[in-house]
DNA sequence: CTGTATCCCCAGTGATACTG
DNA sequence: CAGTATCACTGGGGATACAG
């Protein structure tokens, strides 16, 4: 399995892409205003990925469901993603005045339309982990 | 500025690739062999980002100069990093024996290939920052 | 059931100084 | 110049108990 090669004019696109992105921010930009950095730390975030793609695949969820699945995460995280990821307008969350009470979780459109961006990148993650998984024993044979 | 919507034929193509991609690890599978969860959380960590996406501008950089670029990182942090990214494959380092010693890091072709699909997430962000800015205003309000 | 509150802990980080 | 060594720190995160 090789990865296939990247040729010199898709770099220089993605050069330009870059610059775009970053033209406007100079290296004196603080970090707290470089929005890429930001808003990337928490939609890239390993909690956060799972639980949109959870959601992403389970169109509904309630919290200990995702809690459930989202193997290894504590209340306290999960509960700050959810807030914090439906701040964002990631997800939306929709209480049902039932005893004892139901929350749901479900992606809003701008949530869906981040995890087809988010998926094709774990998409190659996946078609490419045994190369990395190589590359780190080749590495550790040095 | 709106995103456009996704479909509920977009949403099941998505979620027939969650499916691919996690079929085979069912919820008992641990936090280690979860080889989704590992990759990403290095390679969308916010400094490897900057990085990354540093190198995909400048073709070579040095150790001083990545530092500078990468706003805020310091020795220790940067240089785990760039021994990190290389072990994984995503970038090349050359030393020549001069004095000073210089050193050359520079994206391998997997690094390449990774920064197409980071980019495309990026770009994302960048497109809709000013969304997500909105969507706070709007939750701080409530 | 869905969280919050509390406490504790330590791993990652930043700063600084130093070496090849 | 390119890092490593050291150390102090802090805030994110885990476990648990509890509340609405």
């Amino acid at each position: 399995m090789e990865v296939e090669t990247v040729t010199d004019y898709q770099k220089v696109k993605v050069a330009k892409k870059i610059k775009k992105m970053f033209g406007h921010i100079n290296p004196q930009t603080s970090i707290e205003l470089c929005p890429i950095r930001d808003i990337m730390a928490l939609a890239s975030d390993k909690w956060s990925i799972l639980i949109i793609l959870y959601l992403g695949f389970f169109p509904v969820l309630r919290f200990n469901q995702l809690k459930k699945k989202v193997f290894g995460i504590s209340n306290k995280v999960l509960s700050e993603r959810l807030k914090t990821l439906e701040r964002d307008g990631y997800l939306s969350r929709k209480a049902y005045a039932e005893v004892p009470i139901r929350v749901e979780y479900q992606l809003t459109n701008f949530g869906h339309s981040y995890l087809q961006k988010l998926l094709d990148l774990t998409e190659w993650v996946d078609t490419y982990k045994d190369i990395i998984r190589e590359n780190r024993l080749k590495y550790g044979a040095l």
